[in-house]
DNA sequence: ATATATGCAAAATGTTTGCAGACCC
DNA sequence: GGGTCTGCAAACATTTTGCATATAT
């Protein structure tokens, strides 16, 4: 198995210039407030939902307005650097995608934060079942719920939510 | 692995017995409305949408409204027989839940029908993977998408919306 | 009898669209 | 300069709520 929390942290840079490429490739124009909305998107490593990608936004811009946050995520669900997602029963979550390698999610339902976590073992049997009903798989997602070290009520157990802010800020 | 197909069908009777037992003990009521939407409900081996229930609940008694089957689907889901879902990006599905054993979802992205499957490698992985990060399992969700046979274009290839219209009516 | 449920319509959410003016190439 | 974008507000879609009437216990 392999545990990506160290690595993440994908190269903003580069995902800015993925960007601006597919904008340039169909003769749409690079904005302030596409760049702003997008590098929000990227720094946040892409668990965000559009309120909040909206409200960092605003912090320095506060005329960004809501259409324009929902027109610029359609953009980059078009060419792949984010994806839609509906985690439990709240909001319209947004993440990176496309970059790399796949990941699954792993979530504590206390602290409600989420890790990623990619383990080929459950990726070749999911194949196994896909061809055992005679499918072909094209994508999958899988999402783990459950109670961190923390939320276990172990004394000093780590705790995703601020093992990420760390990692973040 | 364990195919679960043909078995499904969990008995409709006993889920309505679930379901008033649970109104009673609440003291809410037992009502024609609540009993046809929680039978087509059940009956629809529960994937389904709000307005498909709304609909074969009107074939019925045609002065259901929304609010009814909205309310009811809430009941249903607070007494663990009804569990959302929002497969996707399209509507929000509600699917019985709570019974009997867990499955997880093989979707077809070209039929769009939804097959059940259940696997105790992927969960005993899930067990591990969850354990490695000093988490308790509590629940998970697994979705697979793919094509089925037919969708890929095989001659005569097995569709599960086909198979399944053929199962369930 | 009385507390709860229904059905309607209005309200609240979340997301999309149309348009006049602003902006990028 | 001309086509694209923005921000606003209005339009939509979906879900929830308020209320007068109907119904179950």
């Amino acid at each position: 198995m392999h545990d990506r929390r160290q690595s993440a942290v994908p190269d903003i840079e580069s995902l800015m210039g993925q960007f601006h490429a597919y904008l340039s490739k169909k003769q749409l124009k690079s904005t302030r407030q596409r760049d702003l909305i997008a590098q929000k998107f990227f720094a946040a490593h892409g668990h965000i939902s559009i309120e909040e990608l909206l409200n960092l936004s605003r912090a320095e811009n506060p005329r960004i307005g809501y259409a324009t946050v929902y027109r610029t995520l359609k953009l980059l669900a078009e060419c792949g650097l984010a994806a839609q997602r509906r985690f439990g029963d709240g909001q319209t979550m947004y993440e990176t995608a496309g970059d790399t390698e796949h990941h699954d999610h792993l979530i504590c339902i206390e602290c409600q934060h989420v890790l990623e976590f990619q383990n080929d073992d459950i990726e070749h049997e999911q194949e196994r079942v896909a061809r055992s009903f005679g499918f072909s798989l094209v994508r999958h997602r899988l999402e783990l719920y459950g109670l961190c070290p923390r939320a276990r009520g172990i004394k000093g157990g780590w705790c995703p939510n601020e093992e990420q802010r760390k990692l973040s800020d």
